[in-house]
DNA sequence: ACATTGACGCTGG
DNA sequence: CCCAGCGCCAATG
């Protein structure tokens, strides 16, 4: 398994900065499956299971909203994660969520 | 093969 | 701003 659609997610979660987010749509977008954000989800299901890491606490739906952050191990440990990096949570939403997103369109530029 | 579910997104009211 | 409906695709039973 390679350049799969999973794989091309994993690739830019972890291209993610510290301390940015991004949302599912902005990921499907930039792959040319902006219909299929939902598999962006699934496929951040199978990131537990992916290789090195995949910061998908770095990854929101489009409100900016920690909707899987109940899939961690801790549910809490997302808002953590993100505390750490110095995005802050409030209500399981981030905060100035508009202005730490981080376009994963600028950085692949296929 | 069919039905159900799901870490989503958008439009309309 | 909140709620409801629809679309889209893959995984699972």
């Amino acid at each position: 398994m390679n350049t799969n659609f999973y794989e091309q997610v994993y690739e830019i979660v972890r291209l993610i900065p510290k301390g940015r987010v991004t949302s599912y749509g902005a990921i499907a977008k930039s792959l040319g499956a902006a219909k299929s954000s939902r598999m962006v989800g699934h496929a951040m299901s199978y990131a537990g299971t992916a290789h090195p890491v995949v910061p998908a606490h770095r990854v929101v739906n489009s409100s900016g909203l920690l909707t899987g952050k109940f899939h961690f191990s801790p549910p809490e440990l997302m808002e953590e994660l993100l505390a750490k990096e110095g995005v802050k949570v409030k209500d399981d939403k981030v905060l100035n969520f508009r202005q730490i997103f981080w376009n994963p369109m600028e950085e692949i530029t296929e």
